[in-house]
RNA sequence: GCGGGUGUGGUGGAAUUGGUAGACGCGCCGGACUCAAAAUCCGGUUCCGUAAGGAGUGUCGGUUCGAGUCCGACCACCCGCACCA
C-alpha cells in the first residue's frame, strides 16, 4: 500500500510555491481585493498551537479567496518591541535585539514549514529602525494635530515590569502580563487623545457588522458614554465652585453630601494644612484595587469642614467630605451624595449619620409615606419633595432640570466617558524611543532628525530604564536652543507599533510609513482573524490610530478591520499529583486497572482540559506534529472538529484521525477504487443511478463547502468532503460511469480541499495527471441543476411521531403525498378504526397525520 | 451587581424559514486480512427493552398538527466589566 511521504512532498511544493512567487501580492485595480490579516505574532521563542490555529484560518481564507478570483494580500511580520526581550537579556547575557531577532529567524522557518501563503517580501519587525522611525513621526503629526499632551497624571504602576500600564493593561487590578498588583503612582506621561474620538469609535461599531457581537458589546462597555450633567456648587467662603458630574440631575433636592476623589486638587490643597487628611488620602492610596479588595471595602469619608451650598435650597448647606470611593479620574472626581437613590451614597449617608430623602417615589407607592430602607431606590418614578420638579417622571426632571441650571448658569448637560485618553510612555528600552527633547529654556522640543535610533550599548542589569541610566544617550542639544537639553528616555508602549502595521503592509519597503495609495488600494483589511483578548486593547486603538492617521493626511479610512473573526484556545487535558503539582501527560502512567499513576506510582488526578500553558505542564509543541504528522494534518486538526471561535481540544486520537484522512485522500487517486477516465473524456450520457447520485453529491458539496467557508464553518466543510469521498471511494468498476465520476469527484475533492490542506491538494493535482498547480486553479463552480433531486424522501408522521418515509417525486401533489401516507402499513396500523381528523402536508418535506 | 454567551450520545460537534435529532469525526464493540503486530478494510454504536415498543436536545411550563429551534420562569457553567456617580 502506497503511504503519502509527507516531508519530501510538503518540502517540495513549499519551494516551488516560493520559486513560482505564487502569492507575491501587486495592486491590480482590474480585480476585487482581498486583505486577509492574521495578528502578527510576538517572537517569543517558537511558535505554539494558537499561532498554528490562527495562521490556519487566515491561509484558508486566504487561498479560499484568491481561487475565488480576488487579488489577494496576505502578509506576516513580527511584534518584536516587548518587555520578553528585556527579561531574556538579563537571564541569559544576550542583548534584546539579537534574541529578538534569533526567535524571528526561528519562528519564521516554523511557518514556513506550514506551507502558508504569505508574500514573505512584505516581512516586518516593529524593532527595525525602518519600521519604528515611521511612528516617531506619526507622534510628532499627532502632536501638531492636537492628538498628544503631557500630563502629570496618577498612573497604574506594574511594580515587577518596573513601568507604567494603560487602563485596558490592568486586569483585576493587577498587571496584564506580571500579574503583581498594581500601585498608583502620580509621574509625567504621554498620552494619545482617543478620548477626542469617544463618540466616533462608540457609533461606529454599528456599522462593524462582520464583527463578533460580543466584541462589540465589549468595546461599546469600554467606552462607556453615560449622559448627565456638570454643575457648579458654591464653596462656602471660597471664589472657585466645586464641579460634579451627575447622571441624576432630577435628584438634586436630595442631595446630603458632597463628596470629592482622595486624589482631587481640593483634597490635597487642604491636606496641606491638615495632616490627618493627608493620612487619610495616603490610607486611600494604599488601598488595594482587586475586585475583591473593593467589594469588601468599607465607604469611608474625612470631613473637611468645608460647605457647599444647596444651588436649589435657601440657606441649605452640604457638607464636603473626601471619600475613598469617589474616583478621580471619572467626572469631574466630584460628586452630590443623594443617599436614597444610590447604594453608595446610602451605606456613606447611614455611616456618618447624614440625612436620607426620598425625592422619587416608585409607581403604586404613596408619595406622602414612601421611604428608603436599606436599599437604595434607583428605578423610575415620580419626583417628590423637590419644589419645582414635584410630580415630574424622572426623564422629565432630568431635562427640565438641566435646563434650569443652564438658565442660571451654574451647570449643563454633559456626555461623559469610562474611556480614558491612552498613556504611551513605558520606562522600558526595548521600545520606540519618544522623539522628544526637554529643554530648560525651550521646554517641550520635537525632535528634528528623525530617527531617533535606540541605543545598542546599553547596560540591561541596571536598576530602573537601562536608557536612563545610559552614560551619554540622553545628553543632546535642543534643537531650538542649542543649549545642552535632556532626551526623553520613556519608550511608546508596545501597542503603538500594533495599531497600524496593517498599513505598513501595504507599502513596506518605502521611505514613509506607508504609500497613501497602497494604504487606500488594500486596506481596510477585509478579514481579521486573531485573539479574543485583544478585544478591547489592540482592536479598539487600531481603530482610533487609523482615524489619527486620517486626521493626519496618512490614508483616506477610519476603520482599519471590515471582518473580525475571533478564535478560541487550545485546550488540552492536564494532571496533578496528590501535592497539587502540574504533571507532563508523558509522565502520567495508566495500570491495569486504569487506575492513573505518575512515574513513580503515586496517585494522579485528572483535571480538566484548561488552555495549553506551560505553567499547567499540557503544552504540545506544533514543530514536532509537523516533524511527524506533516503541515496538512495538523491544518485538519485545527479546522475538522471545533468551529473557530470556540476553544478546540487538543488530542492525540484526533491528530491519528486527521493522519487517516490525508493518507486516504491520498490512496484515493495513488490507488483508485476505480481507473480513472481520461481527463478530457466527456460525461458520459448515461450513467448507473447509484453513480449518478455520487455526481450529484459532488456539486451538492461544492455549494455548501463554498458557503461554509465564506461563513467560517470549517468543520462542516470537512465534513462535507468527507462525505464526498466517503461516497467516492464506495464507486465500483462494474458500474456504468463510475470511470467518468471517479475522475470528477476526484478533482473536485482536491480542489476543495486546497485551502485546507495545500500540499496534499497539489500531490494529489500532480498525480491526476495536471501540470498545473492547484494554487493557481479556480474555485470549483457547481451546476445548479444538479442539486435539484428529482425524488425526495418526505416524513411521515401519526400525531407528530415519525410512523414511516415516503419517497415521492420531487413537487408531488399534496393529494397523492397525502394517498401515498395513507397506505403505508404502518401509519395504517397506527390509525386503526380511528378518525381521521385532520393530515398536514406540506410538499417535499411531511405528511402529518392527526386522529 | 451589570452586560454577554453556552447547555444536544461515552466524546468534539451537525441539524434552511419550526418539519425524519445525532451529519462528519473521535472512542468503543464485533469481524476480515496477518505466523503476529502495525496499517488497512467491512459491520455496529443515543438510552431503556430479548422484542414489540417507549423515552430523549439543562429543568419546569406554554404556543403549535409538529419545538433542539418560538415564548415564559428557573438551574448550571463560561466570558467581559465593575465603588463609573
Amino acid at each position: 500500500m502506497s503511504r503519502y511521504n509527507v516531508k519530501e512532498t510538503e518540502a517540495k511544493w513549499q519551494n516551488l510555491w516560493a520559486e513560482q512567487r505564487c502569492f507575491d501580492a501587486e495592486e491590480n485595480p482590474d480585480k476585487p481585493k482581498y486583505y486577509v490579516l492574521e495578528m502578527f505574532p510576538y517572537p517569543s521563542g517558537r511558535i505554539h498551537m494558537g499561532h498554528v490555529r490562527n495562521y490556519t484560518l487566515g491561509d484558508l481564507v486566504a487561498r479560499f479567496r484568491r481561487a475565488q478570483g480576488y487579488n489577494v494580500l496576505h502578509p506576516m511580520g513580527w511584534d518584536a518591541f516587548g518587555l520578553p526581550a528585556e527579561n531574556a537579556a538579563k537571564e541569559n547575557n544576550v542583548h534584546p535585539a539579537k534574541w529578538t531577532h534569533d526567535n524571528i529567524a526561528t519562528m519564521r522557518a516554523q511557518l514556513k514549514s506550514m506551507g502558508l501563503s504569505y508574500d514573505w517580501r512584505r516581512e516586518i519587525a516593529t524593532c527595525d529602525p525602518e519600521y519604528y522611525q515611521h511612528e516617531q513621526k506619526m507622534f510628532l503629526d499627532f502632536l501638531e494635530a492636537g492628538l498628544v499632551y503631557r500630563k502629570e497624571s496618577w498612573v497604574n504602576w506594574d511594580p515587577v515590569e518596573n513601568t507604567v500600564l494603560a487602563n485596558e493593561q490592568v486586569i483585576d487590578g493587577k498587571g496584564w502580563r506580571s500579574g503583581a498588583e498594581v500601585e498608583k503612582r502620580k509621574l509625567a506621561q504621554w498620552f494619545l487623545k482617543i478620548t477626542a474620538y469617544a463618540d466616533d469609535l462608540l457609533s461606529a461599531l454599528e456599522g462593524l457588522d462582520r464583527w463578533p457581537e460580543r466584541v462589540r458589546i465589549m468595546q461599546h462597555n469600554w467606552i462607556g458614554r453615560s449622559e448627565g450633567a456638570h454643575i457648579d456648587f458654591t464653596i462656602v467662603g471660597r471664589e472657585q465652585p466645586l464641579q460634579v458630574y451627575t447622571t441624576r440631575p432630577d435628584t438634586i433636592f436630595g442631595a446630603a453630601f458632597m463628596a470629592i476623589s482622595a486624589n482631587h486638587p481640593l483634597a490635597a490643597e487642604i491636606a496641606e494644612s491638615n495632616p490627618a487628611l493627608a493620612d487619610f488620602i495616603a490610607a486611600c492610596n494604599r488601598m488595594a484595587t482587586s475586585e475583591e479588595a473593593i467589594e469588601t471595602a468599607e465607604k469611608l469619608g474625612f470631613d473637611t469642614g468645608l460647605k457647599c451650598a444647596h444651588p436649589l435650597i435657601e440657606g441649605a448647606t452640604l457638607p464636603v467630605y473626601v471619600a475613598n470611593f469617589v474616583l478621580m479620574d471619572y467626572g469631574t472626581g466630584a460628586i452630590f451624595g443623594c443617599p436614597a437613590h444610590d447604594q453608595r451614597d446610602l451605606d456613606f449617608a447611614r455611616k456618618y449619620g447624614l440625612a436620607v430623602t426620598a425625592v422619587v417615589c416608585p409607581e403604586g407607592e404613596n408619595p406622602q409615606t414612601f421611604a428608603v430602607g436599606n436599599d437604595a431606590y434607583t428605578g423610575d418614578g415620580n419626583i417628590i419633595n423637590s419644589d419645582f420638579l414635584t410630580g415630574l417622571s424622572v426623564t422629565d426632571a432630568k431635562t427640565h432640570i438641566i435646563e434650569h441650571f443652564t438658565r442660571l448658569g451654574i451647570g449643563k448637560k454633559h456626555v461623559n466617558f469610562r474611556l480614558r485618553d491612552w498613556g504611551v510612555s513605558r520606562q522600558r528600552y526595548w521600545g520606540c524611543p519618544i522623539p522628544i527633547v526637554h529643554c530648560a529654556s525651550c521646554g517641550i522640543v520635537p525632535v528634528k532628525d528623525l530617527p531617533v535610533i535606540l541605543p545598542e550599548d546599553i547596560d540591561i542589569n541596571v536598576a530602573g530604564n537601562p536608557l536612563d541610566k545610559h552614560p551619554s544617550w540622553k545628553h543632546v542639544d535642543c534643537p531650538t536652543c542649542g543649549q545642552p537639553a535632556l532626551r526623553e528616555t520613556d519608550t511608546f508602549d508596545t501597542f503603538f507599533e500594533s495599531s497600524w502595521y496593517f498599513a505598513r503592509f501595504t507599502s513596506p519597503l518605502g521611505d514613509q510609513a506607508f504609500s497613501p495609495e497602497a494604504a487606500n488600494y488594500w486596506l481596510p483589511v477585509d478579514q481579521y482573524i486573531g485573539g479574543i483578548e485583544h478585544a478591547v486593547l489592540h482592536l479598539l486603538y487600531s481603530r482610533f490610530f487609523t482615524r489619527a492617521l486620517k486626521q493626519c493626511g496618512y490614508l483616506n479610512i477610519e476603520e482599519p478591520f471590515a471582518g473580525l473573526q475571533t478564535q478560541g484556545m487550545i485546550c488540552h487535558e492536564t494532571y496533578k499529583d496528590s501535592s497539587g503539582r502540574w504533571l507532563f501527560p508523558t509522565d502520567v502512567l495508566s495500570n491495569a486497572d486504569g487506575e492513573l499513576t505518575d512515574l513513580k506510582g503515586g496517585k494522579v488526578i485528572r483535571g480538566r482540559s484548561e488552555k495549553m500553558s506551560k505553567s499547567k505542564r499540557n503544552v504540545v509543541d506544533p514543530e514536532a506534529i509537523i516533524q511527524t504528522y506533516g503541515a496538512d494534518t495538523a491544518r485538519l486538526f485545527m479546522l475538522s472538529d471545533s468551529p473557530p471561535d470556540r476553544d478546540l481540544d487538543w488530542t492525540d486520537s484526533g491528530v491519528e484521525g486527521a493522519w487517516r484522512y490525508v493518507n486516504r485522500l491520498w490512496r484515493m487517486v495513488a490507488e483508485p477504487a476505480v481507473e480513472l477516465a481520461d481527463k478530457n473524456s466527456p460525461r458520459p450520457e448515461t450513467m448507473d443511478p447509484a453513480v449518478a447520485a455520487v455526481e450529484r453529491l459532488a456539486h451538492k458539496t461544492i455549494a455548501a463547502v463554498t458557503e461554509d467557508l465564506e461563513k467560517f464553518h470549517f468543520n462542516k466543510a470537512v465534513a462535507r468532503i468527507r462525505e464526498l469521498s466517503n461516497a467516492t471511494e464506495a464507486l465500483r468498476a462494474d458500474q456504468s460511469g463510475a470511470s467518468w465520476v471517479m475522475r470528477f469527484c476526484s478533482e473536485t475533492i482536491v480542489t476543495l480541499i486546497g485551502p485546507l490542506m495545500p500540499h496534499l491538494a497539489e500531490e494529489m493535482w500532480a498525480a491526476l495527471g495536471h501540470a498545473t498547480l492547484i494554487a493557481d486553479t479556480p474555485w470549483p463552480v457547481c451546476d445548479p441543476a444538479m442539486l435539484i433531486e428529482d425524488t425526495v424522501t418526505v416524513a411521515v408522521q401519526v400525531n407528530g411521531k415519525l410512523r414511516g418515509t415516503l419517497d415521492v417525486a420531487r413537487g408531488a401533489s399534496k393529494e397523492s403525498m397525502e394517498q401515498s401516507a395513507l397506505m403505508l402499513d404502518n401509519v395504517r396500523s397506527y390509525i386503526g378504526d380511528q378518525v381521521v381528523r385532520k393530515i398536514i402536508v406540506v410538499p417535499n418535506k411531511i405528511v402529518n397525520v392527526v386522529i
